[in-house]
DNA sequence: GTGAAAGCGCTAACAC
DNA sequence: GTGTTAGCGCTTTCAC
């Protein structure tokens, strides 16, 4: 058996009695060797079963084909959903992933974690977190001392700041609207917390389309939770109480959809007959509830994939020293997803 | 503002009058330096903004505190909520992670991966991915080439494996023992698919305790699914035709045990009076279905951690070149959670 | 305590 | 085509 453990370039040069010059232009598919040479140097890194190093090639590159990804709640269904999409991406494009996961949704303290990834040299970041609060007022200090490219998922357009987001605006509109096309009177909405950007960007969405339609919005048409089925059961409650005409609910994710559901079993509220609703997210269950949930599917592993894409060709893009690099602002179409609870 | 771009230990060790050795010192957090000197390095580094180059220092010290973790299906919640115990537990520890996800579960193509692993020099890896059919025939073969501390979660012991698994056996059998204490008579089981050594264990923890009490099982006692919930109605339905009188069944694992609600519901059997179910995972939705879902908890997040503790401890008996390094069986236990389904 | 020299494994620039 | 030299940024002997 080969002992693989540690054979350099230089085994190998010795061994095929080249210089380790030559031996690296093999490596990286010079074409500046013979056929003879190059067919005897592959040989015995074969022979050898040679791996050369990717740390002294980063090193020596000064490009690691690493890329820095920044995620949270992974145990939630979006953000692994998104984690998801960013592997495969990367995977085809030939990149690796530094993964690091905040501890806290709204944690601030970004400077440690930016510079890690530039310590360790990735070309490139994705910011896979959440915008919640100010929790992106660091942006503008920090970027510009940085210099690494860097992809926001999920947040307000910003000069000089590439991003890719979800649509949140339009699934909303898109949920609502079919409301209002199927005879829906009294819609109602039950937003996410409202320190979070996407639950801001639905509730618009929602106001939206009423407003069109020459809804007066007012305070007792909607109530906040926080993602759980908890708060999906407090809040419906909250607005049987103080809007008892409601017939929809725009419900800002499944999990809380799902309160819904107990809920209305409990006081004997009908659905859909009675209260059509609609959920946002897509998770697998949804379409197992009792009834299946309508829902909008924020296309989240794609988000990632285009995240990855757009990444790689700024890095690709700064390497060439192009110009026109300039920062992008993407958009991913949610998709209406419509079952029997509405 | 300082340029931030590119300070070296060079720059540090010329500002400061010092040699680029002080300098490392001083990083390290060697004794062998004068205060005064020590001070005043710091102080330079704090003014250029100095980061230590870390793809530098794995090189040179042939160590990257940087951790491979091979994970699948991150979508579900399983795999990631053990990727987040795993992720915190190294963030804890002063570990990075390079994250690779396998593009399907039975994936035998495991060498490339281990060499980029290997390549980046990782101090170790976490195979956090199932065991299925027999996909783990590499083992033997290639694990002695790699010679990199590894360990795999969720497989069945084998000698000179490291393994970190949920207790399956003890879960299910804990889960049937509890359908027999309160009366039940005929329980059921549905499996996940039998070519996962999961499935295959908490089969054997339902089987033990019936064949305990006296019972004989058959094969019309049990059915196999696939995990998803559509599965779970289709088996239960086989087992509603073969085995009528079934008053309990332990589902393999929450989204099958939703499938179920669904058709019981349609076919106008009522859970739990004439049939009481228990699920597997303890998905954050369980607690909410309709009734909420008594399930088994396999704890992931704490077997993510577990994996992470236990491979670096391995990794630094390693470094001091202890013997003893023993490999080990850890298992972690599950948790019962009963709530109205049962 | 501190510095000089060598090396981690590889690539880039230049020579021949 | 191929080899020489230098260097990526840091650490590890080993002197002094």
């Amino acid at each position: 058996m080969i002992k693989n453990s540690k054979n350099t370039i230089y085994d190998v040069a010795e061994k095929a009695g080249v210089s380790r010059q030559t031996v690296s232009r093999v490596l990286n598919n010079r074409q500046d060797v013979s056929d003879e040479t190059r067919k005897r140097v592959k040989g015995i890194m074969a022979e050898l079963n040679y791996q050369p190093n990717a740390v002294a090639q980063s090193l020596s590159r000064q490009k690691s084909f690493l890329l820095g990804v920044v995620t949270v709640g992974l145990k939630f269904f979006g953000p692994s959903r998104t984690l998801s999409g960013i592997t495969s991406k990367a995977e085809e494009l030939g990149y690796g992933l530094l993964l690091k996961e905040l501890a806290s949704s709204n944690s601030t303290d970004v400077m440690p974690l930016l510079q890690w990834f530039k310590s360790h040299q990735v070309d490139g970041i994705i910011w896979a977190a959440p915008e919640i609060e100010d929790n992106r007022f660091w942006l503008k200090d920090i970027l510009p001392l940085i210099d690494i490219p860097i992809i926001f998922l999920t947040m307000e357009e910003q000069n000089n700041v590439s991003i890719v987001t979800t649509d949140n605006y339009n699934g909303a509109k898109a949920a609502t609207e079919y409301f209002i096309q199927h005879g829906r009177k009294n819609i109602a909405h039950i937003t996410g917390p409202l320190d979070w950007w996407e639950s801001r960007q639905r509730k618009i969405g929602w106001e939206t389309v009423l407003s069109e339609t020459g809804v007066q919005v007012t305070d007792r048409m909607w109530s906040e939770g926080n993602w759980s089925s908890k708060s999906g059961k407090t809040a419906f409650l909250d607005l049987m109480n103080k809007y008892p005409e409601m017939d929809a609910i725009l419900v800002g994710n499944d999990q809380m959809a799902l309160g819904i559901f107990q809920s209305a079993l409990e006081i004997g509220k009908k659905i859909p007959q009675e209260i059509s609703v609609i959920g946002f997210d897509d998770i697998p269950e949804s379409e197992f509830f009792t009834p299946s949930l309508s829902t909008v599917n924020p296309n989240q592993e794609e988000l990632g994939k285009v995240a990855v894409t757009e990444l790689i060709t700024q890095i690709e893009q700064k390497l060439e020293e192009k110009i026109g690099n300039e920062p992008k602002y993407i958009m991913i179409q949610p998709e209406l997803i419509i079952r029997k609870s509405s």
